[in-house]
RNA sequence: CGGGGUGUAGCUCAGCCCGGUUAGAGCGCAGCGUUUGGGACGCUGAAGUCGAGUGUUCGAAUCACUCCACCCCGACCA
């Protein structure tokens, strides 16, 4: 796309923007309405409900089970972290002390020393390490931590910056600077993977700037996602480490010639975040969309009578389905509640975003087959009977490619290759990504930052290989970088 | 921490500017009846210390002052 010209953006993104100026607006509007939320603060404790934690959990079950593909084991490190070991690694410490909880009474005595609600783990991981790590035999270590964490952002929104999260954050040491980018990088690629196969989020894999990077690492690689709206979110992350932390934290080990090293680590993090980008990213004026592989029901069964003689026959049908579909495997929801109409069910379970509905009445009884509406295109579809335990997990394979392809058309359709500062800025303002050629200076990137709004998101691994003036200063470089507005 | 805004029924809000009987609506909730293939309808009913305090006044949801809470926008950030 070469124009500065935004293409049409997607779903309740649009609408309700129109109305407010105000992507955040909607977007907590929908979560509430769809119970994803607490209707308490962000700022509590609670801020994930069981449907939005259903989703989460599903997303964890399948990232779990590629961290362990890839030889990495669970474990479980302290929620509070004394002050002294947060003070070790001065650009760490600097960068999230603004944002550290303290316990600093227990029972009823003040602390000698004032414990942090872990921000990130890395601080209390690493003198357990140093303790753990004595030779290169013990290397490497590959440990995944499953947890809540809590940092006093000054502005919490739902799902993409609440007080307490949960997330997963890997940490592993490694003997060479070597084994630790290989391993930050095959992670990175997990998160890639599982973010396009599992949520059906296209993301842009690439390395952050120098002022984009974690506290304290060497390096940070990003997966970057597109929302509906044309804003970006950091979906993920890997760090390398270097042995910034190891030299903190002295996590030393004899190598093959008795001589003492600094261990190599990294360490990677997913979050509940997540569930905040599968609503904007695939959600429409209906509500949510959810994609089959995490949707906590992947289908609904809706009954249908009016009479209390067909009632029986149509339940008898459902029970047939129903046990069908879950010998087949599929997470199946029948609403045979008679407090509501079927069209209220029918909206309620799209709001919430069920991917696939089978409507079941009289008159389908009469024909032995079901109806099928799809969340996505809302199409209806109707399939015999007993074709249904092999049609509703290819209907269900078809949705979710249908979120991704659509995801990514939207995605390039709303990026462009800008060659002038006023392009990049006409193509901020239209909320798209931006790629240009940057020189690398902090200089460059700062003004762009201050005077867009814009932050440099990443500069994508998949490099074109050519060269141009950067899009501020004119110097040649051959790296392309991606700016854009973001959560 | 700056800038804006809002507090009235379970929810969303009207009423306030210009003070005046028992403070309203829609949704939701309860009961009865008719309904049910895209958020049904009728009738009846329950439900509010008008965020808190002080003041002005014959009289305050309404005016003044103080406080509290929450929301939005910025800076910070997964």
């Amino acid at each position: 796309m070469t124009t500065g010209e935004k293409a049409e953006t997607r779903g309740f993104g649009q609408s309700l923007a129109n109305k407010t100026s105000d992507f955040p607006g909607w977007y907590n509007d929908v979560v509430m309405r769809a119970e994803l939320a607490e209707d308490a603060p962000v700022r509590g404790c609670m801020t994930v409900r069981p449907y939005g934690y259903a989703v989460w959990e599903n997303a964890r079950d399948e990232l779990d089970r590629r961290f362990k593909e890839t030889d990495v084991v669970n474990a479980a490190f302290p929620l509070l972290i004394p002050k002294s070991f947060l003070l070790k690694e001065a650009e760490h410490v600097e960068g999230f002390a603004p944002e550290v909880a303290w316990v600093t009474i227990g029972g009823d005595e003040e602390l000698a020393e004032p414990l942090a609600i872990r921000p990130t783990s890395e601080a209390i991981i690493g003198p357990i390490y140093a303790r753990w790590i004595q030779s290169y035999r013990d290397l490497p270590v590959l440990i995944n931590q499953w947890a809540n964490v809590m940092r006093w952002e000054k502005r919490p929104r739902l799902f993409l910056r609440t007080t307490e999260f949960w997330w997963q954050e890997g940490h592993t040491a490694h003997a060479t600077l070597d084994e630790g980018e290989e391993r930050t990088l095959q992670m990175l690629e997990v998160y890639r993977s599982f973010l396009e196969n599992e949520l059906a989020i296209p993301v842009i894999a690439g390395l952050k700037s120098e002022s984009q990077k974690f506290p304290g690492a060497l390096r940070t690689y990003t997966v970057e996602a597109m929302m509906g709206d044309g804003k970006a979110l950091q979906a993920g992350t890997s760090h390398n480490l270097g042995d910034h932390f190891a030299r903190a934290y002295d996590i030393t080990f004899l190598d093959e010639n008795n001589t003492l090293q600094y261990a190599w680590t990294t360490s990677w993090g997913m979050s509940t975040r997540i569930v905040g980008a599968v609503i904007m990213v695939h959600g429409d004026q209906q509500g949510l969309i959810l994609p089959p592989h995490v949707a906590p029901y992947q289908v609904v069964i809706v009954p249908i009578w009016r009479k209390d003689e067909q009632k029986a026959e149509v339940m008898a049908a459902v029970n047939r389905a129903s046990a069908a579909l879950k010998a087949a495997g599929i997470r199946i929801k029948v609403d045979a509640t008679e407090a509501k109409s079927p069209g209220w069910k029918f909206n309620e379970w799209e709001l919430k975003g069920v991917p696939l509905r089978i409507e079941l009445g009289p008159r389908d009884v009469e024909n032995n087959s079901v109806v099928l509406a799809r969340r996505d295109n809302r199409a209806k579809a109707s399939v015999s009977m007993d074709e249904l335990s092999q049609r509703v997990p290819e209907l269900l394979e078809e949705i979710q490619k249908a979120l991704f392809d659509r995801a990514l058309d939207f995605r390039q359709a709303n990026t462009l290759h800008a060659t002038t500062y006023d392009a990049l800025k006409a193509s901020i303002e239209q909320r798209q990504f931006v790629d240009v050629f940057w020189c690398g200076d902090p200089v460059c990137e700062e003004r762009i930052k201050a005077e867009t709004k814009a932050t440099n998101r990443c500069m994508p691994l998949d490099q074109p290989g050519d060269s141009g003036p950067c899009v501020l200063c004119g110097a040649v470089s051959d790296k392309h970088w991606i700016f854009a507005r973001a959560y």
